[in-house]
DNA sequence: CCGGAGTATGAACGCTTGTTCATTTACGCG
DNA sequence: CGCGTAAATGAACAAGCGTTCATACTCCGG
């Protein structure tokens, strides 16, 4: 019956999941829906994901390989300048956020949904990729390229980290593809915004 | 058998709701749950609500009365230079987030659970607050006081409003109570991190 | 042309969901 | 003291949940 390439089904229930979880929230959304969505039944689901959860899984993990190896492949395509570091991190990032709204949007909000094996996993993952910023941060306030010193609070660097990050992973919920900017210009922006806040001026 | 003040435990289901939406969300969490948290029979919460939607409506609309007047004091209480006024406004919407860690996650995360009509004017008056923002960095700009044409995009203004919205809205995805800083210094540090982003520098 | 592997079906499973309701309990007030 | 009202009970409801399974279909290699 199916002249499909294998896993093609596995991909369009990944899919599905995809939009579906965006949509409707993991625990908001049914298998029966998530079966109509690919129209199966619900059982067939079970020969290719052994579990609904399964599923939210695997799309968590998969847009967090995705996100390692943005900002690692960025990382390595800039020198060791920090501002060019931090500039290009913000801009690869914010690029990747707006091309992929649906993956990254249930990653953030519905990862605590998942056993807290698998959930442990992602929190560390996530840890990494603050710690990456905070470390380009830490790393350019010693060059002499950035300055939290006169913000008057100790440990500025994870408040400042922290601001560009969520300017970064949130930039899908304001940013129109169909407006008038690009989603280019949005990241190039926003690589400039997050040296504006490491920087800091006047 | 109940001596408490009248509405003393349509409150307490609306604390117990609070920490539950929090921690599983909406839709993971289960009437009887809620009821288990006050001690209480699942039928009895229906005393004193309708729905458990009307619960979540209850809970994501009293903190945003919070919010706007945090907001419109905090604009009354100071002058009308814009440099104060982001400042302030974000110093304190920061410290408002810090002290509603609950209130304001299910709030920004569960609202879309909300049937059409509530959720529609839960959109509204969540744009009305962007707005706010971002009509302060205008007339900062118109001013003087604030550049953003230097940043080379169009409508700069609206990705660094939301720049400054999202750091302000997020900052309890990260910051400890327990911590070294304290909710007042991260609260001027989010001002004066504002004024970085709205400003510019060098 | 046959057989086996992979996939889909559709009915069913046990359980949980939000909500209802007749009944009982408790309390404040006259 | 006793009445009326508000609140809590506990059992029940229908609907929906994630998941299972016996069965049937389809395709491809030998």
């Amino acid at each position: 019956m199916n002249v499909r390439s294998p896993n093609a089904t596995r991909e369009r229930i990944h899919d599905a999941g995809l939009t579906l979880f965006n949509e409707r929230g993991y625990t908001g959304t049914t298998v029966r829906e998530l079966a109509d969505a690919v129209d199966l039944t619900p059982g067939a689901i079970y020969n290719h994901y052994p579990s609904k959860e399964a599923l939210l899984f695997a799309i968590v993990d998969r847009v967090h390989d995705e996100a390692d190896s943005v900002l690692s492949e960025t990382l390595r395509g800039v020198g060791n300048d920090p501002v060019a570091q931090l500039q290009a991190l913000a801009a690869a990032f914010t690029a990747f956020h707006i091309a992929r709204p649906r993956e990254t949007r249930v990653a953030n909000r519905d990862y605590i949904y998942l056993p807290p094996g698998e959930r442990e996993s992602v929190v560390r993952r996530r840890r990494r990729v603050r710690a990456l910023f905070a470390d380009v941060l830490r790393d350019g306030e010693r060059r002499g390229h950035f300055s939290f010193g006169e913000l008057g609070s100790a440990d500025a660097v994870q408040a400042a980290s922290m601001a560009i990050l969520n300017m970064v992973v949130l930039v899908a919920e304001w940013f129109d593809p169909a407006g008038p900017r690009s989603a280019d210009d949005t990241a190039a922006l926003h690589g400039r915004l997050a040296l504006r806040i490491a920087r800091g001026g006047r």
